[in-house]
RNA sequence: GCCAGUUUAGCUCAGUGGUAGAGCAGCUCAUUCGUAAUGAGCAGGUCGUCGGUUCAAGCCCGACAACUGGCUCCA
């Protein structure tokens, strides 16, 4: 499975752990750790010249990155597992030893670290790089079981057999110290737990976690589909059932956005390309956005061309003329003070003639070209630009569902969690420096609306700053715009008692930026939401508003998506919720069943059905003749939030039974009551 | 993009070189029932695509594509 094996959001390197950080290791990891010592052990008797890099514990196991002629596959896993098993049963104790830095550059040359024994001519390369990373001043310590001896700060079980249960999972590769560019390793993971319950505690968790996954949920549901074939990888199309959720969602967000002073704007998904090189987006980003489409000119606007392509050459053709006379002059007569100022000007038209000549050249070659918006930014910069602003026109919150195209590479396509096209819930906020804080606090209180609408219990807020030593390259060269964004963003954060955590040098170029991560119910961590500070892209446009002093000047941009893209939202939903969603939201909210097909009871249902269809509410009759217990059983299997069960008894004494996908038979009510308690459950958006 | 694995009916899967199978879903007919599955019948597949080996390929080999799990990336 997925994100159990992914490291800890706060460790992605334990090997650079401190020691401090080292010796507060679990029992857990501690275990884990061990068994990575032991899977390298086990992977040494098998093929003695593997050479280790690192061997973590991670979230829910464990890993050893190895470097290996013989590709491990699945298939060496039991055979692995035995070897690993022989050491455990051996019961060998991890011994610490401190050796000096001379000493374990000694043992890498001999290839006897991360060995069972030495290997002339098979140094360990991976080792040095540890130790290299290692500060000097620090202890060097080694770890020996058996014959094994590694590299390693510990801690460790006291023994082999101290590893209760453990299992070999699965196989990737890997970078050595994470670096695209670097070696490639196999890397094999594994879990371990103090017991087999605990073990196959685990496995069973893992089982569950599928049968919420958003994909298979979707499939069941029939929620979206993903058509390869004709539309293309990572581009979602939305069945009838998930454009419920999707427009359920744009209906909330509507209401909240209008609640809150927005204005709703709309946009077309394509721009020339002037706009993303003047956003700064090309070509930094090019590589993440679809080819430009190229537009060719057609027969009138390629003669127009090249017209104008003549007229210049002619005029370039004279200036050189008149320049070689001025020159041929100086030679005859020396130079002139008025000489020289016209053989400055003739030049420096020539420069400027020789300029458009060479923009007419390129535009005759590349036509008109066009990029799928990656971002919605650029759009409503260029809305802000359409009229004339004032100050009295700010805060501005320019709102959309925008749709925007990113070409992500092919291995990150994930389900409705990382897409190709993507609808996102986007607003851009212009305001002055003094309303900054305001705004950026309502946008944190729109997030936290959002999370108790959708018990999202477990969140944090990434809040991501600049590093003073990437001003310039990765972020804009205003060291105080900075440090005042990003004391205005904290005290903001402070103030509204969210529980955050800040992180240097990932803000964006254009300023701090908070992203809000969540943990869906079976564990998997989504960045779900975004809200940045961006004091760079406006005047990049050159947008001002005219202020009280009658002088123009650059609005701050808070570009903010609490509800992410639908995609993604939605996917986190399903898993959420294991499609079980609350009535406001489900796609088929209620289902009317009568027990038999009477026809007396069928026109008792059908007024059911009538009112609550009159009342906008989601409802499918089934009056089939097919035994009722069938009709219930698939209307569970569809996860239909409410059942009402309707037979002779309810219809003479005007009621009807309810039963809810989630919690069972609720006995008979009377029909009015149940009528308006579903109409108070999706106005209140009830949970 | 990189490494490993997977791809057979709408879905879940069986099928180790000799004429493509099951359950569920779908359709038709019968069934008239008090809270999770009534029965019978019908229909559904160029076995991901292209190429190769073979008398014979779903099965063996190769390339490509998509998907899955990781890695890298995620404005």
């Amino acid at each position: 499975m997925s994100a159990e094996q992914q490291p800890t959001p706060d460790a992605p390197n334990p090997e650079r752990k401190s020691l401090d950080d080292r010796a507060k290791m679990t029992e857990l990891e501690r275990i884990r750790h061990s068994a990575a010592h032991v899977l390298a052990t086990a992977i040494l008797r098998l093929w003695p010249d593997a050479q280790f890099a690192a061997g973590p514990p991670v979230e829910n196991g464990f890993y050893y990155d190895v470097d290996l002629a013989h590709r491990i596959s699945p298939e060496d896993f039991p055979k692995i597992e035995e070897e690993m098993k022989k050491e455990i049963k051996a019961n060998n104790t991890f011994e610490r030893i401190v050796v000096t830095r001379e000493q374990a550059l000694q043992d890498s040359a001999s290839g006897r670290l991360g060995g069972l024994a030495e290997r002339p001519g098979n140094v360990s390369k991976f080792k040095i790089g540890n130790l290299e990373a290692i500060p000097a001043g620090e202890e060097i310590t080694y770890y020996r079981n058996g014959d094994f001896l590694d590299l390693c700060a510990g801690p460790h079980v006291m023994r082999t057999g101290n590893i209760g249960a453990f299992k070999l999972t699965h196989v990737a590769a890997a970078y050595y110290k994470g670096d695209e560019k670097g070696p490639q390793l196999q890397r094999i993971y594994g879990t371990a737990f103090k017991n087999k319950t605990a073990l196959d505690e685990y496995f069973k968790m893992i089982e569950e976690a599928k049968r919420r996954d958003h994909r298979k949920i979707g499939a069941e549901m029939g929620l979206f589909a993903i058509d390869t074939e004709f539309v293309g990888p990572g581009m979602p199309l939305w069945l009838p059932k998930g454009t419920v959720l999707v427009e359920e969602l744009e209906k909330l967000a509507k209401e909240t956005e209008f609640a809150a002073g927005y204005v709703r704007v709309r946009t077309p998904h394509l721009a020339r390309e002037k706009m993303y090189k003047t956003s700064g987006h090309l070509p930094y980003y090019a590589d993440s956005m679809f080819p430009a489409i190229k537009l060719a000119l057609d027969e009138k606007q390629l003669a127009e061309i090249d017209r104008k392509i003549k007229g210049l050459e002619k005029k370039i053709s004279e200036l050189d003329t008149d320049i070689h006379n001025i020159e041929d002059k100086k030679v005859v007569s020396g130079i002139t003070e008025e000489d020289e100022e016209g053989l400055g000007e003739d030049e420096f038209r020539e420069g400027n003639f020789q300029q458009q000549l060479d923009k007419l050249m390129a535009a005759r070659e590349n036509g008109d070209r066009y990029y799928l918006k990656a971002m919605n930014c650029p759009h409503h910069h260029r809305i802000f630009a359409a009229e004339p602003k004032s100050y009295r026109d700010l805060p501005l919150r320019l709102a959309e569902y925008g749709t925007c195209y990113r070409y992500e590479q092919s291995g990150e396509l994930f389900g409705l969690m990382r897409v190709r096209s993507l609808n996102m819930n986007d607003a851009h906020i212009y305001c002055t420096e003094e309303q900054f804080a305001e705004e950026f606090h309502a946008v944190n209180d729109m997030y936290l609306k959002y999370f108790k609408i959708f018990g999202l219990e477990k969140y944090q807020m990434r809040f991501s700053t600049h590093a003073a030593e990437g001003l310039g390259k990765k972020y804009v060269n205003e060291p105080e715009l900075w440090k005042k964004t990003e004391d205005m963003v904290r005290k903001v954060l402070i103030e509204s008692g969210i529980n955050y955590v800040e992180v240097a040098n990932e803000a964006a170029f254009y300023g701090p930026k908070i992203d809000v991560q969540v943990w869906s119910a079976i564990g998997r961590e989504f960045t779900i939401a975004t809200n940045q500070v961006d004091f760079a892209v406006p005047a990049k446009f050159g947008l001002t508003y005219r202020d009280k002093d009658n002088t123009n000047k650059t609005p701050l941009c808070i570009h903010r998506a609490p509800l992410g893209t639908h995609e993604r939202f939605i996917g986190f939903l399903i898993e959420h919720y294991a499609g079980n969603f609350p009535l406001w939201l489900a796609p088929d909210q209620v289902r009317v069943i009568t027990l038999n097909d009477d026809e007396a009871l069928i026109a008792y249902a059908k007024g059911i059905v009538n009112e609550l269809r009159a009342n906008m509410v989601r409802v499918e009759s089934d009056f089939s003749a097919t035994p009722f217990k069938a009709k219930i059983a698939d209307a569970e299997k569809t996860r239909v939030h409410t059942m009402l069960v309707i037979g002779g008894r309810d219809m003479e004494a005007g009621v009807v039974s309810v039963r809810l996908h989630h919690g069972g038979p609720q006995g008979a009510k009377p029909k009015a009551e149940v009528v308006a308690d579903i109409l108070a459950s999706i106005k209140e958006r009830r949970a």
